[in-house]
DNA sequence: TGAAATGTTGGGGCG
DNA sequence: ACGCCCCAACATTTC
């Protein structure tokens, strides 16, 4: 008796239903078996931190219930997982929407040849971009090193067309032979920081969906500036549901699009728009770069004489700094697996800058801590930061965080949600306590060092010191 | 997707 | 009335 044909839907970064093309080729074959495979060993000096194994297992539970329970997850190396289903089940097809990743691209081109020589059927789409690495190059077929001709030449290009599949037409066979629990996987534990998340959060397409219209609501009229400001909801705070694929950055476009369209909005959206397309300049860097995420772009900063300071490091990651600002983005950070972007730049910079602290090592914790860590953002970022990467901020550009603190949060109000130390804290001294005379503080029951510490490098003789270190190296700036 | 130092200008106080 | 100084406020330059 000949059953039906069957395809495998790899699901990776693409954890969706809605404009998914991978899984719309699938379900055209004939019965579909969806699975999800934790590789560890692909991920070889860049393991899954704590943050995206919290977002990543609540996100395939979400995808399980979407999928109605069909979603089957293994752990292990992938080929062996595939060859193994496709030569159990007969199965023909396999389809994946593509990652590019550099230890990722390596494996996927092994298994597609793999595949191919035993006779299966396998295909791989774009899902996770507006245009590919390849699609967005210099007349002269280089890779772009600058964003603003990047950005120019992605924007001229037509913006691909949203893939649909009805759901309810799906039709899934059960491995029966296999265990295929989620639980399996142990990618997270129960805990009071996982509760907090919780509350914070709504991993998964339906909490993408609905992040995508409270950022149309009450993000989008105000981005263009409200995006500078931390305590205003200006943010889209779409990335972990980019980085998981469970919005698809086609339909953000699409959406952000129509309804920019319908209200008049198309200066904000440009703003917007700007930021998808950093992500799409990160990921290409990424990709004709494969080193950045370990070596400085820029080798002459292969000689910048980093501090190694385990104290600093520890009080930057606790929120102990001194200055408010950066500590209230680190202790977001920590306690939410989020930081909002120019807070991000500004604890950056403290870092790289007043800290004199190795870029790589930032990076490191901000992998393990944010919720959208992304191997091409984050680590492009980080270089963007330190000056060391394509494109950079110059070396100069060192942020102020208490000019900035009084700039982007005058009334204090996120210093006082992630610092709630300093509530009673008079407004004139809150963006920089050490300035205070001792008896203003006293006033209100603050003694530092006891209940907010002072600061820990003085910021002028940092930034003069940084300069210096910057200058040594006698990168070519503007 | 800075900050600080330096330069310039113009109004007001004052002799 | 006038020049001089002071010093914001703003602009430019330098790091």
């Amino acid at each position: 008796m000949a059953s039906k044909p069957k395809a495998i839907i790899w699901f990776r970064q693409d954890l969706r239903v809605k404009d998914n093309p991978a899984l719309t080729h699938a379900a055209s074959v004939g019965e579909v078996l969806p699975i999800y495979i934790l590789d560890e060993k692909n991920n070889a000096g860049f393991p899954l931190g704590r943050a995206s194994r919290w977002w990543l297992n609540h996100s395939l539970w979400s995808l399980n219930q979407s999928l109605n329970g069909a979603l089957c997850t293994f752990r292990g190396d992938p080929i062996k997982i595939i060859e193994e289903l496709v030569s159990t089940y007969q199965i023909g097809n396999v389809f994946w929407n593509r990652s590019y990743e550099p230890s990722q691209v390596e494996r996927d081109t092994a298994i597609k040849s793999k595949l191919q020589i035993l006779g299966i059927k396998v295909e791989s789409f774009k899902g996770s971009m507006l245009h590919e690495p390849w699609e967005v190059l210099k007349p002269d077929g280089h890779p772009y090193r600058v964003f603003t001709p990047f950005y120019k030449q992605h924007r001229i290009k037509a913006i691909p067309r949203i893939d649909t599949v009805d759901i309810d037409y799906l039709q899934f066979f059960k491995p029966s032979q296999h265990d295929t629990d989620l639980k399996s996987l142990n990618l997270t534990r129960e805990n009071d920081w996982s509760k907090n998340m919780l509350s914070e959060w709504i991993p998964g397409e339906k909490g993408g969906e609905k992040a995508l219209k409270l950022f149309l609501d009450q993000g989008l009229f105000q981005y263009k500036l409200g995006r500078d400001f931390p305590e205003r909801n200006a943010v889209s705070q779409l990335s972990p549901y980019l980085h998981f694929g469970e919005l698809s950055p086609i339909r953000v476009w699409n959406e952000v699009n129509n309804y920019a369209v319908s209200k008049n909005l198309e200066t904000q959206a440009e703003h917007f728009y700007r930021e998808l397309v950093w992500r799409e300049f990160s990921c290409s860097l990424l990709y004709y770069f494969p080193e950045l995420t370990v070596k400085n772009i820029n080798k002459r900063f292969d000689a910048f004489p980093w501090r190694e300071s385990t104290e600093f490091l520890s009080k930057w990651q606790d929120g102990e700094t001194g200055y408010p600002l950066i500590d209230a983005g680190m202790r977001q950070l920590s306690r939410t697996g989020y930081m909002h972007n120019r807070v991000r730049m500004i604890t950056a910079s403290f870092l790289v800058k007043n800290l004199l602290i190795d870029w790589r090592i930032g990076a490191e914790w901000f992998w393990d801590s944010l919720v959208d860590a992304d191997l091409a953002n984050n680590y492009c970022s980080w270089q963007w930061v330190a000056g060391s990467g394509v494109d950079a901020a110059p070396y100069f550009r060192v942020f102020n965080p208490v000019t900035q603190s009084k700039k982007f949060d005058s009334e204090a109000k996120y210093i006082k949600n992630w610092v709630p130390e300093l509530v009673p804290c008079p407004n004139k001294y809150i963006h920089d306590p050490s300035s205070a005379p001792s008896e203003e503080l006293q006033k209100r029951g603050i003694e530092l060092d006891k209940d907010y510490p002072s600061a820990i490098v003085d910021l002028k003789t940092t930034r003069e010191a940084a300069l210096a270190a910057y200058k040594s190296l006698n990168v070519v700036s503007q």
